[in-house]
DNA sequence: GATAAACTCGCACAGTGTGCGACAGGTTTT
DNA sequence: AAAACCTGTCGCACACTGTGCGAGTTTATC
């Protein structure tokens, strides 16, 4: 009765071939290093095979679809995730150092902002991060459904903090910025909310990074309070 | 020596006719409704001019590309958002109705949390959520850059845990959900990582969306907590 | 040497956003 | 009245996309 198999690379058989001339890891770092250069638009299968020096339709042998090639280029960035053991450093600092390398690993390939809420992460990597959380937060002492719901808020958090920044350093990266003309645009976006200004006249422009880092951890440290607040009543 | 200038459609003067056959207005309303519909992808321009029985190349009148075309539209998303006044609620029920509000409204226009992190929020109405979001946090008593950081830990947390959801939604909305086979699914992916079958094993399948809507909950109380404790040292 | 499997790839199709230039109708200026 | 100018519509064409198909080539196995 069921109209269509729930799909994934990671549900599918992988082929079997061991390792010929051209290989899927292959075809994923390529896919991978694309997606840095120019960005989730500039990946098309004819650009990807003609760096791998092949037709566009030959990668459609290791791979079903555009799609499922994303799905794999999109747990590699999940390999990249720093995951401290929450033995050694107690699970506030653990937690904080995951936080911190996903967002700093998601600025670096900001391609794989889009993709999170488009593909299930149920790839190698992102198992290996989900686990290795579950075990920061039963450190901690959650219990039952509270390991997963704490797990969730905190990447949540992370992946709310970050894709907005992502947007704002795609539209302001490819030019020169200026803190003036910034601060006069959103001062006349915010025009008919005069409360607005007094955040916008703040130096808030003139060193934007700065403000978004204190600002993540504002956030970050917040969250975790709350968090802790729910172990001991 | 400014490159380009920051282009969005909310700094561009508008065009100045009154109100002539097809308006501005008139397109992102159907814009909107086709979004609903057929989502992110199934918006094209020519599809477009198709419902309002014009030429696709027509809109391009009122609209100088397809991003400003989306812009509009996700900018009467955030009209739709409630936002409660502090005043009467006080600051705690006034971001959590805020914050639910966000995620149903999210939650109702799906092809939205695609375009988070992709545009900038400058519009109207985004705006006008903005203002009423610091008037909250101001009224919690929170001064200087932590209205601003407390505001955007919010929607971080909003943002962060719905659009996922909506991931979730669409691979599995369109097929017979099997509690089941996706709890096969999942524990083959986890397979190398025993822990994380306690997990699986409770009945988070079951009821998915009973589940998620736990989490928010968890999520938010959590942070709210956390927030509040940086108000009274 | 033959048969089959593994692999490559050119062609074609249906679709996309959008620049361009040709039109039409109304308003204003000469 | 004529000419010039806006406002608005739209067909055509371009370069580009993902990918199904089928014919071709290489490699492995018996």
């Amino acid at each position: 009765m069921s109209s269509k198999p729930f799909s994934s690379v990671w549900v599918r058989e992988p082929r079997k071939s061991a390792a010929p001339g051209r290989s899927r890891e292959e075809i994923v770092a390529a896919a991978v290093e694309l997606l840095d250069q120019e960005g989730l638009s500039g990946l098309s299968m004819r650009k990807l095979g003609a760096k791998l020096g092949s037709g566009a339709t030959s990668l459609y042998w290791y791979v079903a679809h555009k799609d499922e090639l994303l799905e794999l280029a999109y747990d590699e960035v999940w390999a990249e995730m720093t995951v401290p053991d929450p033995d050694e450093v107690g699970w506030r600092d653990a937690t904080s150092v995951l936080a911190y390398s996903m967002r700093e690993v998601i600025l670096r390939h900001p391609w794989s902002g889009d993709l999170i809420g488009r593909l299930p992460a149920l790839g190698p990597n992102a198992m290996r991060v989900a686990d290795r959380m579950r075990r920061m937060f039963k450190a901690a002492g959650f219990k039952g459904f509270d390991v997963d719901f704490a797990g969730s808020t905190l990447t949540a958090y992370v992946f709310g903090m970050t894709i907005p920044e992502i947007a704002w350093n795609a539209t302001m990266g490819d030019r020169d910025y200026d803190p003036d003309e910034m601060r006069a645009t959103v001062r006349k976006a915010a025009a008919a909310h005069p409360e607005m200004l007094e955040s916008i006249d703040m130096d808030v422009y003139d060193d934007p990074a700065a403000i978004r880092a204190l600002c993540f951890d504002f956030g970050l440290v917040s969250l975790l309070d709350g968090l802790e607040r729910r172990l001991a009543p």
